[in-house]
DNA sequence: GTGGTCTAGACCACG
DNA sequence: GTGGTCTAGACCACT
């Protein structure tokens, strides 16, 4: 588990650790029982503040997705979503195929994005609360 | 064009303004000539303040995307990616196929989500400058 | 409302700054629309940094008993226990006069809460997970 | 004697050792002479370090409320306030009747503690240094 | 002026 | 060494 921080995108830092974290988890890379990185090797590694570290670890910790132990570390010890699922399921590589077409059709990382969010909402579409994105 | 602030993401309510602008330009739902929603009806259909709003739109005229002429409105005058090409290209239909396959398979929005950051980081992959994604 | 923060009990301050919150609003003396000191304020009735205090309402914010409004001001959204049912019934006179009758027979304030604690205990023992008190 | 931690408090653990052994001595339950617990069953009981409950042992030493003999154990020498004076005064009864017609009223547990801290404020304030409560 | 994020660094509790 | 609290002060988003 690496963060890669984008320190200009305006969303706060915490809440990209915490983003890549859950992401981490959909996609099976983070599993329960699995030690996430100290406050300490993130502060060196993503070069951010500790105690930034902290806050968004806390707020997994809040969600149930982790636990932290004073003097051994932070695990995993939640789920989420269906990483599962997309093993041995073909999507991953149909989905790799796609973009590869997408980006010869000339097309950049945040158009793929784009049009990846706009299909999203019409197919998962139903009866959001409100705010169904970005 | 109309905007959905996520007023609990994190992300300022003036920056979803510019992404979802930047957005929908890259996918042509906005075009050179398009007329952005005034002010004032942002204020009303997204519930925000009216000076976030200008903060915005300022934005995105110092990015040479939009024109703001006192009177008339706020107009659209540049493009951004290439959303022309993925019309005709049939790419749109085979996400929106992709995707439907993957939600039967018991995937979330957000797995959805998670796993297309995870394959176009491996697919656009190429002498990221530092901090690719996120 | 005026926090009271006892600096060397061991307690982290914005842990009592949740408890004297939540302890107002079980006692009526905060309802839904009232509005909070604001931090600023909280600094310098309570000799406290600001961001132990934004720390501590935020956490009443998660909770769901306040709701923050930047520009505004922080304001109590939810309830908590059951204040109202105190007024009329005479409890709280009761408790005045045991208390004053406790403290002449020479009890001090902790002797008192220590019984208090010990007497609940047995009362209110129904089942308790784990964990009862301090 | 034995001790209840709640892990979740906030409050350390060390203290929480602490705070139960001088409530313990208020209502009379330890006396001068009764031994505490050893370390290693607390550490079996509380799941807990023995560090920990050595530090806590040592505050109440230091504290002159007990007294541990190498290879004897730890064993209370001190008083504290006036926990031979509530028996026989009926305050215990009174309280307990008191506290059953709270909970019969609909108080919780938390609202009860609430009410006590309340009233306790305004009995036990006289002169209080600063900042003579929660 | 109000809430919120971030930093740098100190100090504490715990293993 | 690991998580956690607190501070002082800077800077930002929003009303």
């Amino acid at each position: 588990m690496k963060y890669q921080l984008r320190r200009s995108s305006g969303t706060p830092a915490y809440q990209q650790i915490i983003e890549q974290t859950e992401q981490a988890l959909r996609l099976g890379i983070l599993k329960p029982g699995d030690k996430l990185p100290t406050a300490r090797e993130v502060v060196e590694s993503a070069v951010v503040n500790g105690n930034t570290v902290l806050r968004a670890y806390q707020e997994l910790q809040r969600r149930g997705l982790v636990e932290s132990r004073t003097g051994l570390g932070t695990f995993v010890v939640g789920t989420l979503g269906s990483a599962d699922r997309v093993d041995g399921s073909g999507l991953r590589q149909e989905l790799e195929q796609w973009m590869t077409r997408a980006r010869e059709h000339g097309l950049e990382r945040e158009d793929v994005m784009a049009l990846v969010v706009s299909v999203g909402d019409a197919c998962f579409a139903e009866r959001a609360p409100e705010g169904r994105a970005r």
